[in-house]
RNA sequence: GGUUCCGUAGCUCAGUUGGAUAGAGCAACUGCCUUCUAAGCAGUAGGUCUUUGGUUCGAAUCCAAACGGAAUCACCA
């Protein structure tokens, strides 16, 4: 149960009933009881009991030395008589539940009608940097660079409406040996075919040569075991990988060949990764190259060296002992001198602190790596780099099949382009058997089905806790009905569609003399609802959780259908009443549109 | 085996400093379109919150143990 603390809007009537609610509790209960200082909690009361706020009682019992029910009572009359804002009070057992006057709720419509920046957060002066999607250049993308980059791009939305000034990253791990076995693979059987003699996107193709590159490995393998190698030994020591390790190193040593072979490669893979964002919706400031980086890595490496924070074993491999801080000892560099994964992050690190100067830094990568970023904020501390305590890492569940994990290498994969344009496809038909799209041009009707399908697929994906690992089934569609990205568009559509009438119509809807006008139930709850559009921003920052916001998104158009389906809001005949729920409905439009603007989610002003 | 995380309705998920009869959506069933978009609304049914102990006026929530599952402990990234 949340303490439905209200707040964000300076002056905003509900914060100001609430905090005197609070103040004027604590005084009930120094003059009837004598308790000085209680510690009054505020609880928003729950749907099926009448009233705004709710005051438990029971931890005043032993002090009060009376019955909770009758405790109740006596700071509910308490209150009812010293406070204005309250109209009346009920007493359930130890719940005392407070209603508001009509004159806040008023108020607080007025207030937030008038708010000049509605939407964000004060600015908190500071930087942070986020990166996220972080692809590798040997394959396309999966269902969870879906979730990751969805992720990714929400938050940093979100940390912008929180105050922050944000710059978005992206690290592409563009070299190393998974870079190599597509390489290779591609060298020994490709034929020379291209992304235009095969037509095949330049991602998916150099896929294609990771995967047999493993099934090559694996044969391989097998062979070397059939002749009694131990599997230990046969997984080093199979020629293929061999290989692949010379050609790193061929690599790191700059070799012609191998470079030219490199840059071809992942131009194929970035410009088919181009389009994959094009299509998902998400951009970067900056997009940083590991080959880029993993120099500058090994340059601090030699710091750490010198510094004696690394140390160096007899076979020339470089080591950190993170003993003292629980872990154990940590490879920065291999013995033949080439770059580790940790190496690169190094460089990386200090590359964007560098460029940007942010002390926060927000690192969007599954949880299956949770100990290489322990490791890594261990090292950058360390070393005393002025960049190693805002770092954090948002760590994601992974997105689990029903048969399990998904596997690269192993074909078990949900293709994010293929998936993304069986969304578009679905929404395509979901619209068509509705029939509502008369008068709709054919790149309206395009533009309408992405915005869907899209919508449909990041809802899905942010509405789950990002730290919890979640399911998807493939032979279950994703839904369009429900708590779903369409049905908040929906509901964002049809308010569109009625605030169009009233222009229409020329009415003005004015907010005047509304002060005696009695709203009813679902009224207030929405009010309440926009009201608590800025705690949740800061909840959802705080959390870096897209998931706070779908939720919040859901609630609101959720009441809004309700109030929808209960009384008449353009055919009102009372202006005032159909002017407050106007003055309503625009304001729920406008909050959904912003709301799901920092999920990423475009919202159509017709479906 | 060590460490970390998780276990809530048939399924997918909410449930933030402990509070009322544990909530949504999907799936099932019942109603509601001569009025503002039925991708909607209202309702029925569905639960030993994995189990057992403990703390407390009160536990899905905190503590301990057991059971079940996941991730990680690479000179992969």
């Amino acid at each position: 149960m949340r303490n439905g603390y209200l707040y964000g809007l300076f002056d905003f009537p509900m914060t100001r009933i609430q905090d005197e609610l609070i103040t004027s509790i604590q005084s009930a209960l120094l003059n009837l009881f004598q308790i000085e200082n209680a510690d009054v909690v505020l609880q928003e009361t729950k749907k099926e009991f009448e009233g705004t706020f709710t005051f438990v009682v029971f931890p005043f019992t032993k002090q009060a030395g009376m019955a909770p029910p009758q405790i109740a009572q006596k700071i509910g009359e308490y209150v009812l008589e010293n406070l204005h804002g309250i109209s009346k009070f009920q007493v359930v057992q130890g719940f005392l539940n407070f209603s508001l006057a009509d004159i806040i709720w008023a108020e607080a419509l007025i207030s937030l009608q008038n708010d000049p920046k509605p939407y964000h957060l004060a600015s908190k002066n500071e930087k942070i940097l986020i990166e996220y999607s972080s692809p590798n250049t040997n394959k396309p993308l999966h269902l969870g660079h879906l979730r990751n980059n969805f992720l990714g791009f929400s938050v940093a939305q979100i940390l912008q409406a929180g105050g922050y000034e944000v710059i978005k990253t992206n690290l592409v791990n563009d070299r190393g040996i998974h870079i190599c076995k597509s390489m290779l693979a591609y060298q020994k059987m490709g034929q020379g075919e291209t992304p235009s003699t095969s037509g095949i996107k330049g991602d998916h193709l150099v896929g294609k040569y990771y995967v047999a590159f493993d099934k090559a490995y694996k044969a391989e393998m097998e062979v070397l075991i059939a002749q009694g190698v131990d599997p230990e030994k046969a997984k080093s020591q199979a020629p293929i990988m061999m290989e692949a390790q010379a050609m790193l190193l061929a690599w790191e040593q700059g070799d012609a060949e191998v470079i030219r072979l490199w840059e071809m490669m992942n131009e194929w893979v970035l410009s088919g990764f181009e389009k994959s964002y094009a299509q998902m919706g998400v951009r970067f400031d900056k997009i940083y190259r590991e080959s880029n980086t993993y120099l500058l890595g090994k340059k601090i490496v030699d710091e750490g060296l010198q510094s004696g924070t690394f140390f160096k074993k007899e076979d020339q491999s470089v080591w950190i002992n993170l003993e003292a801080e629980g872990l154990d000892e940590k490879l920065v560099l291999r013995k033949d001198g080439t770059s580790v994964y940790i190496t690169q992050d190094m460089g990386t690190a200090q590359l964007k602190f560098e460029d940007f100067g942010a002390k926060k830094s927000v690192y969007v990568v599954g949880n299956e790596q949770d100990y290489h970023f322990e490791v890594l904020f261990h090292i950058l501390k360390k070393l005393q780099k002025p960049y190693s305590f805002g770092n954090y890492h948002l760590s994601y569940g992974m997105v689990d099949l029903p048969s399990g994990k998904m596997k690269s290498r192993e074909g078990t994969v949900v293709d994010a382009d293929d998936l993304m344009a069986e969304m578009v496809q679905t929404a395509r038909e979901r619209t068509t058997e509705l029939g509502k799209i008369e008068g709709f041009s054919a790149a309206e009707l395009d533009a309408l089905f992405n915005q869907l399908g899209l919508g449909a697929l990041k809802y899905f994906l942010l509405k789950v806790d990002p730290k919890k690992r979640m399911l998807f089934n493939p032979l279950e569609s994703i839904d369009f009905q429900g708590n779903t990205g369409p049905f908040v568009q929906y509901t964002h559509a049809r308010i569109c569609s009625m605030i169009r009438k009233a222009k229409e119509q020329a009415i003005d809807f004015q907010l005047e003399n509304m002060n005696e006008t009695e709203l009813i139930a679902s009224e207030q709850e929405l009010i309440y609802l926009l009201g608590m559009y800025k705690a949740r921003i800061e909840e959802a920052a705080a959390q870096y959780s897209p998931a706070v916001i779908t939720q919040y998104a859901y609630d609101v158009a959720k009441q809004f259908n309700k109030l929808y389906n209960e009384v008449s809001i353009l055919n009102e005949e009372n202006a005032i009443k159909r002017n407050i729920r106007l003055t309503l409905a625009d304001l729920t439009g406008k909050t959904i549109r912003e709301a799901f603007e920092l999920l990423g989610i475009q919202s159509p002003e017709r479906m």
